[in-house]
RNA sequence: GGGCGCUUAGCUCAGUUGGUUCAGAGCACUUGGUUUACACCCAAGGGGUCGGGGGUUCGAAUCCCUCAGCGCCCA
C-alpha cells in the first residue's frame, strides 16, 4: 500500500464521520453500568450560519464529549436549535415582503404556516455544518425550542410561576423596539461604547400668569408635547422660589406645575427639567412620586399621536418631529440655543432602532427570590464558572437582578396563555389550554354563561430566552405530564430515566456574553423544577477577534467562512488551529496562520506514520539504542499524558492541545524517530517495529478528541480493525508513571547531542560528516549512552581520555568536558575567548549564590529545602568553573 | 457614575500557596541545510531590567500601596 506525500483531509473526512453515524458511536442511553457524561448544545437561533463562534465552541464540545466517550463514560451531547423569536420573524417578515405580502394583511395562523415553511427549509442548516466539523452529537435527540413537548412545557411552566405568584402582568415602562414593535429585555438594548453624539436644547417655557421665563434642557424636545410637569432641585437657590408655579408647555399652552425633586442635578443643562413620565423612565418615577400625569404621545410604532394635541405633527415619526419642533421652537424665538452633547443612547440589539422608553402593560416574572438559590450555588462553587473570574460578573448581577419582562409583541414564539374574558384589567385568566381557562373564568367571574368564543387568548409571545432557559430540562422531556407533578410545580425524581440518569449534564461550553441571558436563568429554572443544578461546569469562551482585535462581523467582512477554512485546510487543521490560542475566557485572535500550523500538524503526524509504515521489519534483535528511545519515550509519554490530564480539569483545554502537539512533533519525531530509525535501506528489528506502532498508538488515541478524522484514519491504516476497536470507541490511556532517572539521562543526551549539532553549525562542519568524540571523565561513565550519542550526533568512536587531542572543539555539559575532534584546524583564540565567557558568567553565578548562602538570615530563615538547593548550585558551579579552568589552562599549552 | 479584570520576548499567552541554574511556550525572526517521512520540512541561534514608582521580606513577575494605560460588565 503506498500513502501519499501529502494528507488529503477532503479524502478521509466523510468517510468516518459516515462510519462513525453509521454504527451508532454517537448515540447514548441510560445505562446503569456507566458513568454519564452528558452535555446540551446552546442550540444555535434556526436563522444561523455556521460562524466562527460556532467553530470555537462547538469544537471544545467535541473535544469534551470524545474524551469522555473514550473514558468509558456515557457520552451524550445533545444538539438542537432556537427558533430565536425577534430575529427569525423579522427574517420571515422581510422575506414576505420580497413576495409583495405584508405581515399585516395575513392572520396569525396563515403566518405561522409561513414561518414553519421557513423553519423546515432553513433551520437545519447549521447542524448540517456542524457534522462538517466533526461534531458528535446524538443526532437522534436533536431538539428545537418549539417542538410539539418543548412548547407545552413552555406554556406549563408559565402557568405554573403565574400560579406561584412569579409571574405578573403590570404597567411598566419598558424598552420598546419601534421597528420589530415589540418589547425587549434590558438585556437586549445595546449602548454603543463612548456613547453617541446629539444635542441638548435649551428652551424656555412660560410661567402663567406673569411675564417670566424658565429655560429647561432637553435632547428629547419631540416629547415636549406629553410634559406634565418641570421639576427643579429644591436647594437650588437659583429656582426654587419657583416652586408651586405653574408653567406653559409650548405650542399647546397646558399648564403644569413646577415641582421640587432631588432627582434635578444642579449642574447638569440648565438645573431645570421638564417632566415627561410617558417617554422616560426616570420622569416616570418623578412623576409617580408626585402623582403627575402620564400623556402618551407616541405611539408603537414610533410616531407622534393624537395626545400631542398639535394636528400637523400627528402621524410624523419621532426623529421627523423632533427637526420639526426645533425649527417651530426657534421660530417661535423660545429655542435659546443647542449644544452638542454625548449621551448614552440605548438601541435594540435586533434592529439597531434607537429604544423607545415606553410605558406598557407586560409580563414580568419576579426575579428576587425564584433566583436565590442559584445566587448562592454559584458563590459556593456548587457551580464552577470557567474563568473563575466570571463568579463576580455573576454575583454583580444576581444582587441586583431585576423582574425580567418576558412579553413580546410577536407571533413566532410561544403564545402566552392568558386568557381575557372581560374589559377589566384583571379579567383575565391563565392556563395550559383554552378549556381550562374557560373552567376557570366562570369561577372567577361567577358567571356561566361564557363560552370559549368569549375567551380572547393574549396576543403576545414570550421572551426566547423564557424557553430557551428550560433546554435542559426540556430536551429529556423534562415536563411531559408522566414526570410532572402540577400539584407542587416539580419535575417528579426517579420518573423519566433519561432525566435521571443524563441531568446534571457536566459541562455547558458557551459565550460570556449570554451569562445572564441564558446560564443565569438556566440554573433558576433548574433548581425550580429539578431542584438541582443543570450542569456542574460552565466553560466561557472568548470571542473570536481578528488579529486587529475587532469582532468579527458581517458588515466588516473581516470573517472567513468556516466551511472554506475547512476544505482549504480540514477540519482537523481547523479545530487545532482555533484552539492554539484559545485559553479558557480569553478573547481569539483568529489568523489564517493558526490554522495552517493545524495542517501542518496534521500533515507532519501524517508523515511520521508514512515513514513507520514504510520500513521494512526483520527478526533481529533489538540494539541498546532501540531500547533506551523506548524505554524513554513511553515514560515521556507518561509524563506528559500526567500533564494533560492537570489542563483538562483546570479546562485548559488549548494547554492540553499544546502538550501534546509538542510531544508528538518534538519528543516523539524530532528525537524518538531519529534515534530509532533505520540507515537507509536497513530493516528494523520486529521489537522496535512493534513498540513504535504501540507508541504511535498511544498517540493517536489521544489525540483523537482534537483530530478524530486523522486520527481514525491512520488508526485504521496501522491494521484491520474490527467496528468495534474503532478509536473513536478506544479505551483512553491511563497515565503510567514514568522513570525520572531515564528522563534525566537522556536530557543529558540531548544536551551533548545539541552541542555537538551547534559546534558543527557554527564552525561549518556538516552534519554528514562523521566525527570522533573524546569525554575526559573517568571511563565508561555516559556507557549506556554511548551508542545513541553515536547515532543523534554523528560520532564514529567516543575515546574516555585525560588528553584534549590536538585539533578539537571542546564544551562543558555539565562539568564534564568534551572534546569534539574536528578535521580542519581550530582557531585557538576564539577558542579561549568562548570558554572564558562561560567562565566567567559561571564566576558570576556562583557569586550570587555564594551571597545568599552568606546571608545568616537566609540560611536561618529559608526552609531547609531551599537552603539545600543552593548548596547544591555552588557545588556545580564549582566543579563546572574548575573544569573550565582546566580546558583553558590546556588551550594555553 | 458603580463594579470586575488585564498590563511578562515582535505577536498570542503560561508562570499553581513568594524560593530548584539569574523568567517559559507556540508563532514570527536570523543563520545553515534539495539527508531517500515531511520545505505544510530539518538543525542551530538571537530576543524580556515581567507597565512606572514605592513598600513588606533573607528572597517579589508572584503579596500590599500608588500612578498610568487598556478591556469587560452594569447603570
Amino acid at each position: 500500500m503506498s500513502l501519499s506525500a501529502k494528507y488529503d483531509p477532503s479524502q478521509v473526512e466523510d468517510k468516518w464521520y459516515q462510519f462513525w453515524m453509521d454504527n451508532g458511536f454517537f448515540s447514548a442511553k441510560a445505562n446503569k453500568e456507566k458513568e454519564p457524561y452528558s452535555i446540551v448544545i446552546p442550540p444555535p437561533n434556526v436563522t444561523g450560519v455556521l460562524h466562527m463562534g460556532h467553530m470555537l465552541n462547538n469544537t471544545i464540545q467535541d473535544i469534551l464529549i470524545r474524551k469522555a466517550r473514550m473514558e468509558g463514560k456515557e457520552a451524550c451531547w445533545i444538539p438542537g436549535t432556537d427558533h430565536a423569536s425577534i430575529a427569525t420573524e423579522a427574517k420571515v417578515v422581510q422575506m414576505l415582503r420580497e413576495k409583495g405580502i405584508k405581515k399585516s394583511d395575513l392572520s396569525r395562523k396563515d403566518f405561522m404556516e409561513y414561518a414553519w415553511e421557513w423553519k423546515e427549509k432553513y433551520g437545519g442548516i447549521i447542524l448540517e455544518q456542524l457534522k462538517k466539523l466533526g461534531a458528535s452529537c446524538d443526532w437522534d435527540r436533536t431538539a428545537f425550542t418549539m417542538d410539539d413537548s418543548y412548547y407545552k412545557g413552555v406554556i406549563r411552566v408559565f402557568v405554573d410561576l403565574h400560579k406561584k405568584g412569579y409571574i405578573y402582568r403590570g404597567l411598566r415602562m419598558i424598552n420598546w423596539d419601534v421597528e420589530a414593535k415589540t418589547a425587549v429585555s434590558n438585556e437586549e438594548v445595546i449602548y454603543k461604547e463612548g456613547g453617541e453624539i446629539s444635542k441638548l436644547y435649551h428652551v424656555k417655557y412660560k410661567i402663567k400668569d406673569e411675564d417670566q421665563w424658565v429655560t429647561i434642557a432637553t435632547q428629547r424636545p419631540e416629547t415636549i408635547l406629553g410634559d406634565t410637569a418641570i421639576a427643579v432641585n429644591p436647594k437650588d437657590e437659583r429656582f426654587n422660589q419657583l416652586i408651586g408655579k405653574k408653567a406653559l408647555v409650548p405650542f399647546i399652552n397646558r399648564e403644569i406645575p413646577i415641582i421640587g425633586d432631588d432627582y434635578v442635578e444642579l449642574d447638569f443643562g440648565t438645573g431645570c427639567l421638564k417632566v415627561t413620565p410617558a417617554h422616560d423612565p426616570n420622569d416616570y418615577e418623578i412623576g409617580l412620586r408626585h402623582n403627575l400625569q402620564v400623556i402618551d404621545t407616541i405611539d408603537e410604532g414610533g410616531c407622534l399621536n393624537e395626545k400631542c394635541e398639535v394636528p400637523e405633527y400627528v402621524g410624523m415619526e419621532r426623529f421627523r418631529a423632533r427637526k420639526q419642533i426645533v425649527k417651530d421652537l426657534k421660530k417661535a424665538g423660545i429655542l435659546l440655543k443647542d449644544e452638542d452633547f454625548n449621551t448614552r443612547i440605548g438601541r435594540s440589539e435586533r434592529t439597531d432602532s434607537v429604544i423607545e422608553p415606553k410605558l406598557s402593560l407586560q409580563w414580568f416574572i419576579k426575579m428576587k427570590e425564584i433566583s436565590r438559590t442559584a445566587h448562592k450555588v454559584v458563590m459556593e462553587d456548587e457551580i464552577l464558572l470557567y474563568p473563575p473570574k466570571f463568579k463576580n460578573t455573576y454575583n454583580h448581577w444576581m444582587e441586583n437582578v431585576r423582574d425580567w419582562c418576558i412579553s413580546r409583541q410577536l407571533w413566532w414564539g410561544q403564545r402566552i396563555p392568558a386568557y381575557y374574558y372581560g374589559e377589566g384589567e384583571n379579567d383575565f385568566v391563565v392556563a395550559e389550554s383554552a378549556e381550562d381557562a374557560l373552567q376557570l373564568a366562570k369561577e372567577n367571574s361567577g358567571r356561566n354563561d361564557i363560552g370559549l368564543e368569549d375567551l380572547k387568548q393574549d396576543e403576545d409571545v414570550l421572551d426566547t430566552w423564557a424557553s430557551s432557559w428550560l433546554f435542559p430540562l426540556a430536551v429529556f422531556d423534562g415536563f411531559d405530564d408522566q414526570y410532572y407533578d402540577h400539584a407542587n410545580g416539580k419535575i417528579v425524581n426517579g420518573a423519566n430515566k433519561d432525566l435521571d440518569y443524563f441531568y446534571p449534564t457536566n459541562t455547558l461550553v458557551t459565550a460570556p456574553e449570554i451569562l445572564f441571558f441564558w446560564v443565569a436563568r438556566m440554573i433558576i429554572a433548574g433548581y425550580e423544577y429539578k431542584g438541582d443544578k443543570p450542569f456542574k461546569n460552565v466553560y466561557l469562551t472568548g470571542i473570536v477577534r481578528d488579529k486587529l482585535r475587532r469582532k468579527m462581523s458581517k458588515s466588516l467582512g473581516n470573517s472567513p467562512d468556516p466551511l472554506d477554512l475547512i476544505r482549504d485546510f480540514g477540519a482537523d487543521g481547523v479545530r487545532t488551529g482555533m484552539l492554539f490560542s484559545s485559553p479558557a475566557g480569553n478573547d481569539l485572535l483568529f489568523d489564517e496562520k493558526l490554522v495552517e500550523q493545524g495542517r501542518n500538524f496534521a500533515n507532519k503526524i501524517w508523515n511520521a506514520f508514512r515513514l513507520i509504515k514504510g520500513w521494512e521489519v526483520a527478526e533481529s534483535p533489538q540494539p541498546d539504542v532501540n531500547q533506551l528511545a523506548g524505554v524513554w519515550f513511553e515514560s515521556r509519554l507518561n509524563q506528559a499524558l500526567t500533564e494533560l490530564e492537570d489542563h483538562f480539569s483546570k479546562f485548559r483545554i488549548s494547554d492540553a492541545l499544546m502538550t501534546w502537539y509538542k510531544l508528538i512533533w518534538n519528543d516523539f519525531c524530532s528525537w524518538y524517530l531519529e534515534w530509532v530509525k533505520p540507515t537507509y535501506g536497513k530493516p528494523i528489528d520486529r521489537v522496535t517495529y512493534e513498540k513504535t506502532i504501540d507508541l504511535l498508538q498511544e498517540l493517536m488515541k489521544v489525540l483523537h478528541p482534537f483530530m478524530p478524522f486523522l486520527t481514525e484514519e491512520i488508526w485504521q491504516n496501522i491494521e484491520e480493525r474490527f467496528m468495534e476497536e474503532s478509536l473513536i470507541i478506544t479505551q483512553w490511556p491511563g497515565a503510567g508513571s514514568f522513570d525520572r532517572t531515564v528522563l534525566e539521562d537522556v536530557d543529558l543526551l540531548f544536551e551533548i547531542t545539541s552541542q555537538i549539532r551547534n559546534i558543527r553549525n557554527s564552525k561549518q562542519l556538516s552534519p554528514k560528516e562523521p566525527l570522533p568524540l573524546h569525554i575526559n571523565v573517568q571511563t565508561g561513565k555516559f556507557a549506556n549512552l554511548e551508542s545513541s550519542i553515536q547515532k543523534l550526533a554523528n560520532i564514529t568512536s567516543i575515546i574516555y581520555t585525560q588528553e584534549k587531542p590536538d585539533q578539537c572543539y571542546s564544551f562543558v555539559v555539565r562539568s564534564s568536558e568534551f572534546y569534539l575532534v574536528s578535521t580542519g584546524s581550530v582557531d585557538t583564540k576564539a577558542e579561549k575567548a568562548n570558554l572564558e565567557k562561560e567562565l566567567d558568567y559561571t564566576k558570576g553565578f556562583l557569586k550570587v549564590v555564594d551571597k545568599k548562602l552568606s546571608n545568616e538570615r537566609f540560611v536561618n530563615g529559608a526552609p531547609p529545602q531551599v537552603v539545600d538547593t543552593e548548596r547544591k548550585k555552588k557545588a556545580d558551579a564549582e566543579a563546572k568553573i574548575k573544569t573550565l579552568e582546566e580546558s583553558l589552562a590546556k588551550l594555553e599549552d
